[in-house]
DNA sequence: ACTATACCGATTGTCTACAATCTTGGATAC
DNA sequence: GTATCCAAGATTGTAGACAATCGGTATAGT
């Protein structure tokens, strides 16, 4: 038997509060929140906290931070039955694992791409090229305004994963690629000192994808990712992790 | 204001419900239902009857299906706001998929594995050599119950990938392995019967590893799945998809 | 009979309340 | 002065109530 609440207090509270979707707004703001730093690695995990900043109930932001874990952004610290969650912590190593994983999904859907047909392949180059050469004006031209060169370098992959990739490749590279996001904004500046050599591999890779090379593209594409890599990794011995101790 | 509702209701309740984790045994046993078909694929799914067969409320059911979403058991079927969940279909197409990015995640863990101490990589082979022989036993004994060679191929991947694997990746295909039980249950009967190819590919595979050489590691590894996706596409050709309409 | 509309049941999305558990700080005993 | 235990607060996990919406069916208008 449902217990019956006098509604007086519902309909006092705004009605068009259910967008029918805050779940979706809640991961995707806290995700912001942990890509931008705001909530900085290691930290602790409140709940309540989130839902109040949010404007929302609990629900959804639990729900969201289920999802948040599950991609990797979120981990969780077990304590005989409850959970409690921190923000995942950025390491060398896991950096490192985290690249080759990329590095190995774009080439696997990479492969496919090169065995698309030869006028889709040319097609496909000469947007690349258009991006590619984006990042090199940038280049010549100092003028390093970080957010531009990110989304450049990431539409460039994106562009090449879409054309070859089925649906559950495809998902599996959305929930992976952007976690690389991370690492990226945390260390920006000093990675653009090495645009040059990326942008240097994406002429390879489009070679490749103009050849009809699979394993060319794969390899390009994985060295292009395990560069990356290292240059990172190298920057991270300088600045150190953080949110690991 | 908080409405507060006598309490006598909860009282009532029995107390002992909360064991503290119903959202992990509510996706486990869902999935259950999947992999085993008594949730057919392509069906509908409604989070009141599942909360009502497994006697708890909807609040870790529905959290327990967008996990079990996002591990690509149940897709989303979208209408204007409302989304309603189905359970995934099984085709030909999406297997191929499914065992490329399986092969190709193995293949990369099993590169690691190939970079291990020597030491290491004997006693691993010893392991793998126990798995595969009992597999043999039964092949030549005629002895075809399911169950068991399903659970000893798996054994013998999950060696392989826990050896080499970090914990990403190691995560990475704890979420996506799973999902080939569902092909492997529907068309078992008839996969047995290519076994000994099997058994064969994976004497290849203890072989590159005991031999450190992390590319044949690879192929045999990707090899072996691909191989195991076109016997596969065989018999979804001859029996027909399932859920798919 | 055929289409348009208005209701109604079914179902999902979100919210608040409650219960259970964990943590922390302090009071007390030794 | 230190160790132990208990109380209060903080936090998570689950339940059930409501609201919104979807889809279909009955009904009315032509």
């Amino acid at each position: 038997m449902p217990v019956r609440i006098s509604s007086t207090k519902h309909a006092a509270r705004a009605r068009g509060d259910h967008d029918g979707n805050s779940l979706r707004k809640a991961f995707y703001e806290i995700r912001e929140l942990i890509v931008h730093g705001r909530l900085s690695p290691g930290s602790w995990i409140v709940e309540a906290d989130l839902a109040r900043h949010l404007s929302m109930s609990r629900t959804p932001v639990r729900s969201a931070l289920h999802w948040l874990q599950r991609e990797g952004y979120v981990i969780e610290h077990k304590n005989a039955r409850k959970s409690r969650m921190i923000v995942a912590p950025l390491t060398k190593e896991d950096a490192g694992e985290l690249y080759s994983i990329i590095g190995h999904v774009e080439g696997l859907a990479g492969r496919r791409t090169a065995a698309l047909p030869k006028a889709r392949r040319v097609e496909l180059a000469g947007r690349l090229k258009t991006f590619n050469n984006q990042l090199r004006e940038i280049l010549t031209a100092k003028d390093s305004r970080a957010a531009g060169i990110f989304d450049l370098d990431r539409n460039f992959h994106r562009t090449i994963i879409e054309s070859g990739a089925g649906p559950r490749l495809l998902a599996l590279h959305k929930s992976i690629e952007p976690q690389a996001e991370r690492y990226w904004r945390l260390y920006a500046s000093s990675i653009i000192n090495d645009l040059h050599l990326s942008v240097a591999e994406h002429d390879e890779i489009i070679a490749a994808i103009v050849a009809g090379d699979a394993e060319r593209v794969e390899r390009g594409l994985q060295a292009n990712w395990e560069n990356g890599c290292n240059r990172l990794a190298h920057v991270i011995d300088i600045f150190g992790e953080r949110g690991s101790w």
